[in-house]
DNA sequence: CCTACGATCTGCT
DNA sequence: GCAGATCGTAGGG
């Protein structure tokens, strides 16, 4: 029985919370026809309002980033250096900008097809240690941008993995120092001794 | 219109 | 450890 989470999950208003709590969530999608799904196991957290690391900050409303502004559970996807798709999830009220970042999964179902995406022959950890190879594991593009995760392509369940709040290690985000101090908050978090973690 | 650059990844040293 | 790939976005003229 599938236990999608439910948009009050991502309604609430901590992000840093909820970037905690989905380590050991499992991530599916349903893409060109093929099922695929993966356990979450780093994340990072991104504030809208006061954190410099986010796109949204202070209030920036542009093309991109009018996503963050929509409701929370739906997908941020965008493009990185030209080549690499993000998925982020939003969070907290809508209009707020929050968002979380998905950064590392270890793949459960369909792994041969996220092998096969990823041009790979074997099942090993970098199918999917990072943010720019889950998303082409999993078949997410910026073409899924807006999709609602409380719909039948991409969504979050809960399958009762219990992950005890000290198997998860906090520590700073990757890739932001350009965010002066918001560079050091400890804002990324992931499993302890997963080989899945990036790097 | 034009330019600079990024929430990354890969391959080479 | 470091440079290069590669292109949409944002900001300036």
């Amino acid at each position: 029985m599938i236990k999608k989470i439910p948009r009050s999950f991502y309604e609430r208003d901590d992000v840093v919370s909820i970037s905690k709590e989905l380590v050991g969530k499992v991530l599916c999608t349903n893409v060109d026809g093929v099922s695929t799904s993966a356990m979450i196991v780093e994340t990072e957290a991104y504030n809208g309002r006061t954190d410099r690391a986010c796109h949204a900050y202070p209030d920036v409303r542009t093309k991109r980033t009018e996503t963050l502004y929509l409701k929370p559970g739906i997908a941020y996807v965008y493009l990185c250096y030209g080549i690499h798709h993000l998925f982020n999830i939003v969070t907290n009220k809508e209009g707020l900008a929050d968002a979380v970042l998905i950064r590392a999964v270890k793949p459960l179902e369909g792994e041969s097809y996220m092998a096969e995406r990823r041009g790979q022959e074997q099942i090993k950890p970098s199918i999917s240690n990072g943010p720019g190879k889950l998303a082409q594991a999993l078949g997410i593009t910026t073409s899924y941008d807006k999709t609602d995760l409380l719909g039948e392509t991409i969504w979050v369940e809960d399958r009762g993995i219990k992950v005890p709040l000290d198997a998860i290690k906090a520590g700073k985000r990757i890739g932001v120092e350009y965010a002066g101090k918001d560079a050091d908050l400890p804002w990324r978090f992931t499993l302890k001794n997963s080989e899945w973690v990036s790097r």
